[in-house]
DNA sequence: TCCCTTGAATAGTGGCACTATCCAAGCATG
DNA sequence: CATGCTTGGATAGTGCCACTATTCAAGGGA
């Protein structure tokens, strides 16, 4: 199909088309003349999939990039692409305060994550910028006097874990290894939206319950 | 204290407070002379809490200010309040596509809630902004070929009963009404983070354990 | 006295995600 | 074949947002 085909199934302007192409979040179509482009099915598909990262998942254009970089990185095997993916995704991480709670906060999640049993390697810590967020957010709480110990975290942590069976049974699910790469990034980001939004809910729910 | 002390002391550059004061989002200081004012204990609280929900929480600066002008609304009840500053945070909202996607994604959204027994009242869901964010999430999913259904939302839905259940005994530690309401804000948006880094944690944890 | 600080007002910056404009090369139609 | 529209590529511009820098006059401290 043509460029203006394609923006029409996809509901994306053709101008925002270019600059995907421009940023390398999609593939170039393949020439068909000096002056016309043919793109395919999976170039649809992809389309999709970066819009949903950038307009639901709110994931900056230049992270997406990475992740899709990533994922089709022939070089690596199945698993190291499907870590390299999601390595690639953002938190939006802020210059880390050198403040006193920062290292408290580090404490407590050391002492949480050893009571989850979660084998946090020495090095892998400090690489994994979920890490870096957990520790900022709990500081950050910590700041305000609101408790954040291992002992309130614990729960949080639970929870994690079995929200993270569930989606890798998703990702499972998926027959081809492409397909569960995908399937690992779209699930890991568009499930926060409906993560956050179902807590959110359940507040509203739950308060009203109360009062 | 003056500005320069309320900036030192709370991290925050004195031409980011006087921005913040301009935009509302901090009470101005008790005039002390023609161009001195004078800063207290509670200045320096509500800065933190502002920068913590604008850092750490990527709260904007103008939903930041209706939640504060929400939380301290003397107008309201205690229950109102709480209700009227959480509605006030922001669920990153997109220009709703018409989508058949959407009307199915609905339509999950609705079977979840009343297998949740939560009390959808029929005029309380659109004006959630979290219940749009849902079903903008669930439509994008779903047009990206992964399953969505209620089947797979409820046990995320029951996930979110149990931290709603936590984050209110958090809530319910408060003494005073007006601590209660702030508890609300912060642990709302500050707790997202935590929960989002902890299940990217999780997921790195749980991919180890089956490959 | 002299200079530094303070607070107010205003304008400017940098990043990001597009978006608008231009251009030359086709293709399609009469 | 002429003509006008569409296409893809390149470049520059837009709008928003969260700050940040500048300028100014009035105080206050050594």
């Amino acid at each position: 199909m043509r460029l203006a085909e394609l923006s029409e199934r996809s509901g994306v302007s053709t101008a925002t088309i270019k600059y995907y192409l421009r940023e390398g979040l999609l593939q170039p179509g393949r020439r068909v003349s000096a002056t016309q482009a043919e793109y395919g099915e999976d170039h649809l598909r992809r389309l999709r999939l970066v819009r949903a990262l950038i307009q639901i998942g709110g994931v900056p254009v230049a992270a997406a990039r990475e992740v899709i970089a990533a994922a089709e990185d022939e070089s690596l095997d199945h698993y190291l692409r499907l870590g390299a993916a999601t390595r690639a995704l953002p938190c939006p991480e802020e210059p880390a305060e050198d403040d006193p709670a920062v290292e408290t906060a580090r404490r407590s999640v050391e002492a949480l994550l050893e009571q989850l049993g979660w084998s946090s390697g020495p090095g892998l810590d400090m690489l994994n910028p979920a890490h870096r967020r957990l520790i900022d957010s709990v500081a950050a709480l910590a700041r305000l006097g609101y408790p954040c110990d291992t002992a309130h975290l614990l729960p949080y942590g639970q929870l994690a874990v079995q929200l993270a069976v569930t989606d890798l049974d998703m990702v499972e699910e998926q027959p081809t290894p492409t397909g569960q790469i995908e399937a690992a990034v779209a699930l890991t980001v568009l499930y926060e939206p409906v993560l956050l939004s179902l807590r959110r809910m359940a507040h509203a729910e739950e308060a009203a319950r109360r009062f």
